[in-house]
DNA sequence: AACATCATGTTGACAGTGTCAACCAGGTAC
DNA sequence: GTACCTGGTTGACACTGTCAACATGATGTT
């Protein structure tokens, strides 16, 4: 009830942005949605790039509990591995632009240490419950992660169904380097 | 000299991406810097992102020869896996703009086979050429672009530097997960 | 030679967009 | 009771991609 509207402006464009894609994330249609007016965004977010920043913040939440609990299902280091790639691909494809947000391009270059935080600690929590528990290095993360997301864009792309594949196929590669069976 | 002004419309949106970045590169500037008009791209591009899907193929194909030579100095599979990564990354750092616009969502999304074959024939280039000579199965090509298009992406968005690290750290992760020296 | 056709280019106009300035209500503080 | 801040509105602006209409020169056909 504290900042009601302005998580209802956060809401608005969620539905938005998966009904109809990014474009439809408009700052009108956004307030229209919401039930104020056009212009009703710039009195809780100085941009439009902060709201989507603040819409991005909610989606990697998401994603990240989502692989935290598959992750965890994985009995052995090379299950839960596995795990952490399927899960982690899984939502970047069932939720396309999503995904996408939090990586566009705005986000990459700009100055929004919201949302650069809350990557860190998904990243960290990720690698923390990840394969390789508690003992990861950060290098060991960011490689894990390095992965996951390219794997998860290049599937988004149909970059692999494009050639007769499915994600699980790479993720087999992954898992299972030297390809023994 | 057969299309002249065709080349010379995505020359001009190279500049105007390298040097002021992709918001820069409207139709009107794009146009401007040809000593053409606003509207004189429409007549060699049917749409905005099918100009940028053709300087999208521009890009790609840098990227290309210079991962491909760069991939065969090394000596060792090893070796070459490392050049590999390091001469992949060190392209989307040192060319952002560059980088983002191929894996921008508009060509993840719409239909340009134009780009998608370009990218298909860069993968396998890459993948033939790559550690794993003639001998790499498809999804083993498409694991290796994976990796390194995360890697690269993480990279531009300063993820890495961002925690002390430099993307060399991370390489080096991925050449030798054993952690063995 | 005369004419039609087409590729290439131009300008004018239009709907949308992000953004800002100005204004307005209502609650809070002193 | 008055000043002030917060959250909200409308009007306007510059800019964008895109289209329709028009010009013009080259090309080809008869």
């Amino acid at each position: 009830m504290v900042d009601d509207t302005r998580t209802r402006l956060v809401e608005s464009a969620l539905r938005l942005l998966r009904e109809e894609g990014l474009d439809a994330v408009t700052l009108r249609a956004v307030g229209d949605l919401a039930g104020l007016s056009r212009t009703a965004p710039y009195r809780h977010f100085t941009d439009k790039t902060a709201l989507l920043a603040a819409l991005a913040v909610r989606v990697i939440t998401d994603l990240s509990t989502h692989v935290a609990t598959a992750t965890l299902e994985g009995e052995g280091p090379r299950d839960r591995l596995r795990a952490f790639y399927l899960s982690y691909v899984e939502y970047a494809t069932t939720h396309r632009e999503e995904y996408r947000l939090v990586f566009a391009s705005e986000f990459l270059a700009g100055n929004h240490p919201e949302l650069e935080t809350a990557i860190d600690q998904v990243m960290t929590a990720l690698g923390m419950r990840g394969p390789w528990e508690g003992t990861a290095p950060k290098a060991r993360v960011m490689a894990l992660i390095s992965t996951a997301h390219g794997l998860a864009e290049l599937a988004v792309a149909g970059q692999f169904a494009h050639k007769g594949l499915g994600y699980a196929d790479i993720v087999d590669v992954l898992v299972n380097p030297d390809g023994e069976r």
